[in-house]
DNA sequence: CTGTTAGCGCTTTCAA
DNA sequence: TTGAAAGCGCTAACAG
C-alpha cells in the first residue's frame, strides 16, 4: 500500500529513474536490472500511484463524457460504445449527466478547462457559437456525438435524411395525413438539441418532394417523454381529420404514440402507421418502424477521433457521418383510407 | 490557461498559501485580500490545475463504479441515483462497465488499489471472500449496492422476499402450476451475481409454504436476456403440462416470457399469469405485474454511505435494506384452469 | 491574517 | 544502460 517508487528503488538497489523506466517498460533497462526491479515490486506489493503519474506526466488517462439524460436508452447506448473502446485504449470514462439547463451550461464551461480529462466527448448538446469558441480556446480535445460545431470533429447521422426516409415510407404506403411528434421547442433551444428540428426537417421536405402540403396542425411538440408524446399524440388524433399516420422524432415518443392509440382504441397498422427512430432495444419487441441509427459505433467512432486528436493529431475538425436505414415492422402498413 | 497559482501570487502581490486559501475558501482571508486575488484570478483566466490539486491533497472527488452489463435499464437507473447524488456532492463518476468476467476480475482486483478515487461503489456484483478481504485490506472506501459481503457495508432488496411476494401473488390468484425463469447458472457463478439465485428461493419458500411441490421441470436458466428468457419460455410453455404461470427473475426476462406467449398464440393474463422483478421504465408501458425495487435510491443511498466513509465515518459494515412492493398490473390473472 | 517552505510520487531530462 | 536531479502545481504546516 503505502510503499513509493522510492522504496523500490531503494530497495532494489537501483535508482528512481530505473524504476520509472521499468513502470512505463521502457526499452533501456537491462533484462537482468528490470528483472530485478519487477520482483522487488511483487515483493513490497508496490503499485504506482496513478495521481502522482497523471501530475506528473500531464496525462490522466480519462475522458469526461457530457450525456443529457444519459438513462435514454439511445445515450445509453452510445455511452457503452464508448466505454468500451475507451476501456480498450486504456482510458477511463467520467460520466456527466446533464438534466438540467445550468447543468448543461455549468459542464460546458467548466469541463473543458478543469483538467481532470486528457479529453471531452459531448453527445447531442450543440455548442453555442461562444461555447464553441471557448471549447476551441481551452485547447482541450473535443468531439462532438450526435450533434455538430464548426469548431469541433464530430460524429453523427443526417437527420435530415432520417426524417425524409421514415416520412417517405409512410408516403410510399398511400398516406398523405401524417403528423409529426418532436421534442418541445423549448427544450431544444435551451439544451440546444439539433435532432428533433432536423428529423422534423426531413419530414417537411419529403412531403413537400410529394405535393403534399404541411399542416400546422398536424406538428405537435413537447418535453421528450414518452408520457408527453402519449398527450400529444392524443389530441392529434382526436382531431376533426386525424392523420393516418405519425412519424415521430424518437423510439421512446413513438411508443407513446402507440399507448395514444390504444387509449383510443384505434388499431395500428390498420388504422393508423406509426415510425420511431434510433432503432432503441425495445422497439424490435414491439414491432415499431424506425430509422435505425448505429448508436454503439458513433461512440466508439466519436471515441476514436477523440483518441487521435489525444495523441496530437491535428486533423481539421470534420463531420463524419454514419449511416441510417429504415427497419419496417409491423407498426406501418398500406393506407386504407 | 497556462497560469499557476504561482502567476495569481505575483501578479496580486500576496503569498502563494494565501491563493490557495482563497481557493480553498478558507475564513482567514481578509476580504480585501480576498477581492485582489478574486480580481488576478479573473483578469489572468485562471483555473486550478485539479489534478495537482489531487496530487497534493491526496483527494480526486472521484468515485468509481464497477456496473455490470451497465445499459440493462436497471443498472441504468441505479447509476443515475448514483450520479445525481455524486453531482450534488461534487464528485465525478467514473464508470466501469463489466460484460466479461475477466473485466469483473481485473476491476476487482485493480480499482481498490489504483488511487484514482476516493471511493469504490460496486452494483451487483458479489465479492468472494478473498476479494472482499483485499477490498478491506485496500483502505479504500467501498460500498455494495445490490449485493453484499461480511466485510463491506451495502445498500440492497430482500431478493427472497422479493420472490415469495411474486410467487405468493401468483398462488393467491389460485395458479398452482407455476415456472420460473432466471439466470443462468454459470453466468451466476462466473460473475457472482446473487439476486437470480435468491428471487429463485423465494419462489421455491411460497411453493413450500403453500404446500406446492416444486418442480425441476418448470425452473428454467439462462443467459440473462430477453431472447434467451423466450426461448427457456418457450420450451416451458410447450411441456405436457404447461405451467399456468411464470415467475421472471427481472423485467426483462418477463418480456421474453411474454414474446414466447405470443409466439405460441398464448393469451395473456388469461392462459398464462407473468411477474417480473424490479418495475423498469417499459414494464408499466407493458402493463407487466412486478416486484418493485428502489432503484434510484439505491443509487443513491449507496453515495451517502460511501461519502459518510470517505469523510472518515468507519460505522461497521452494515447491510441495509430498502423496501419492495409488488404491482399488479395486468400480466397476471385469476387461473382457469 | 499572511508569507514561506516542505513535500505529495512520479516522469524526464541531463550527465555519466 | 543507469543515477541524479529538476520540477509538475498545489496544499498544509509553520512562522511570523
Amino acid at each position: 500500500m503505502g510503499a513509493t517508487i522510492r522504496d523500490v528503488a531503494r530497495a532494489a538497489g537501483v535508482g528512481l529513474g530505473t524504476v520509472s523506466r521499468v513502470l512505463n517498460s521502457s526499452s533501456l533497462v537491462s533484462p537482468a536490472t528490470r528483472r530485478r526491479v519487477l520482483d522487488v515490486i511483487a515483493e513490497l506489493n508496490y503499485t504506482p500511484s496513478q495521481i502522482a503519474r497523471s501530475f506528473s506526466s500531464g496525462k490522466t488517462l480519462t475522458v469526461a463524457t457530457i450525456a443529457p439524460f444519459f438513462t435514454r436508452p439511445s445515450v445509453v447506448e452510445r455511452l457503452r460504445g464508448i466505454e468500451v473502446a475507451l476501456a480498450a485504449g486504456g482510458y477511463n470514462l467520467v460520466v456527466f449527466n446533464v438534466e438540467t439547463v445550468a447543468r448543461r451550461d455549468a459542464c460546458m464551461r467548466d469541463l473543458p478547462r478543469r483538467d481532470r480529462a486528457d479529453g471531452l466527448l459531448i453527445i447531442s448538446l450543440a455548442p453555442r457559437p461562444a461555447e464553441a469558441a471557448d471549447l476551441e480556446a481551452s485547447g482541450m480535445p473535443v468531439v462532438l456525438i450526435d450533434t455538430q460545431s464548426e469548431r469541433q470533429p464530430s460524429v453523427m447521422v443526417d437527420d435530415v435524411c432520417g426524417g425524409e426516409l421514415a416520412t417517405r415510407h409512410l408516403i410510399e404506403l398511400g398516406h398523405r395525413r401524417i403528423g409529426f411528434v418532436g421534442d418541445s421547442l423549448e427544450e431544444q433551444r435551451a439544451f440546444n438539441f439539433t435532432s428533433s428540428a432536423n428529423r422534423l426537417l426531413g419530414y417537411l421536405r419529403a412531403l413537400e418532394a410529394s405535393g403534399i402540403a404541411p399542416r400546422p396542425e398536424y406538428e405537435c411538440h413537447g418535453i421528450h417523454g414518452r408520457y408527453e408524446a402519449r398527450v400529444l399524440a392524443q389530441n392529434l388524433l382526436q382531431q376533426p381529420e386525424p392523420p393516418t399516420a405519425i412519424f415521430a422524432a424518437s423510439d421512446t415518443q413513438a411508443m407513446g404514440v402507440l399507448e395514444a392509440a390504444r387509449d383510443l382504441g384505434i388499431l395500428v397498422p390498420a388504422q393508423l402507421s406509426v415510425v420511431g427512430f434510433d432503432d432503441i432495444d425495445v422497439a424490435e419487441y414491439l414491432g415499431l418502424t424506425t430509422v435505425r441509427q448505429p448508436l454503439f459505433e458513433t461512440g466508439e467512432r466519436g471515441v476514436e477521433l477523440l483518441l487521435e486528436r489525444i495523441s496530437g493529431a491535428a486533423s481539421p475538425p470534420e463531420q463524419e457521418y454514419l449511416p441510417i436505414e429504415l427497419v419496417s415492422r409491423a407498426t406501418t402498413s398500406q393506407c386504407k383510407m
